[in-house]
DNA sequence: TCAATTTATAGCACTGAATGCCAAAATGGA
DNA sequence: TCCATTTTGGCATTCAGTGCTATAAATTGA
């Protein structure tokens, strides 16, 4: 993968030398998820994409690693935040506790992002190929969700406690945001926070029915 | 998907009619496991394993609808069971608790599949296409206990309580599986018992150590 | 034994994703 | 203008997966 360097967040902005770049990331996906919207997944080429763009399909693939990829976004960054969230918090608050407050931290998102953000879940959650990527890409989250429980309750991030947390706690936040995803309610940390709630009481049927 | 209906499990064993299958599932797969197991999946491709069965690649693709697939064995047939099971449980058990003895009963294999069931996970778990795979299917185990939660909650299996519970169940069921997978713990069905009653007891610190 | 029917296979052509390789274009600096 | 740098474009290739058609093998019935 080579990104742009141009104007990356670190160092300073490094004058341009040799030939500019013809888009960019942001522009690439967004003329993806435009067609995508429009026709479908399945039914867009990568051909497709990158006349879209006014770019080769050869060039295509030096921005995003593969049509998939197109769907993640900027997904690495709010992983990093994550890991921040988890690492930060104070150790008098309970696990879950810490756990649900950083998730619903990192998907806090501006009215602006939402309609964008909905479609890629959307696309996500329906679309065979990409729930099928999907799993690669949330199992490094649950890395850094099994990191956070085994420095809690001691252990490898690999034994079975903080693998089941982890886990179930991804179920947790998936089911959230499909559910936002499908429905109008426009309050996803509040799905979030429902989700994380319900999986701390150990599924209580009483309060699942509430 | 064509399966060869002469020795199916329904109806009378219907005298073979026109010309005898080359091979069969159950060999394709083991060709196929082996060659996974000896050199790697990615570095399978399949004119190999057609090769290997003395099949032409396009037969290959009538015995299963692609590579992938060859992995999961008959995990259609344990979905069955599953959904048999929390069908029939008595009203009066408590929700979790029928989930957990379902899914263990569900997993119960005898000791000459260990073995074979060990390399398929252990396959499932680490290459990338069949992580990315295993979430297809795995979303037919969501829908079936999705489905069984709503029944006893009330409301629709697409409601936030039903997908929550459904995934964060598979969570479990998937951190019990690979344990058992990576490490040389025989005990498959205890682990899927440890991560079940972790889950029902949300997640409580001190069990999750001890 | 021969023809009709049934079922499975082989082979070919084609699409589409993804990757490696190299030449050409564009840009800033000496 | 020449050079180093960076990006792009195009070509060839691999591999998964699919549709189509002809052919091979097997049973049934005459």
């Amino acid at each position: 993968m080579t990104r742009t360097a141009r104007h990356g967040p670190d160092g300073p902005p490094a004058v341009a030398r040799g030939r500019r770049p013809a888009t960019s990331r942001e522009d690439v996906a967004r003329a993806a998820l435009d067609l995508f919207n429009r026709q479908g997944y399945d039914e867009t080429t990568v051909d497709e994409i990158a006349a879209a763009v006014g770019v080769s399909r050869r060039t295509f693939f030096r921005y995003y690693d593969s049509k998939r990829e197109v769907v993640w976004g900027e997904f690495d960054a709010e992983l990093v935040r994550l890991e921040q969230k988890l690492a930060s918090a104070s150790t008098d608050e309970p696990m879950m506790d810490v756990l649900r407050r950083a998730v619903v931290a990192t998907n806090r998102f501006g009215a602006g992002e939402l309609d964008e953000l909905r479609i890629r879940m959307g696309l996500i959650s329906s679309v065979p190929t990409l729930v099928a990527h999907s799993a690669v890409r949330y199992a490094e989250w649950c890395d850094v969700v099994a990191g956070f429980v085994a420095e809690r309750i001691g252990g490898t991030p690999d034994d079975l406690g903080p693998q089941t947390v982890a886990r179930a706690a991804l179920g947790a936040a998936m089911a959230a945001f499909t559910c936002w995803a499908r429905y109008d309610t426009d309050d996803l940390t509040g799905e979030v926070d429902r989700a994380f709630r319900l999986l701390a009481t150990g599924f209580d049927e009483d309060r699942l029915r509430g």
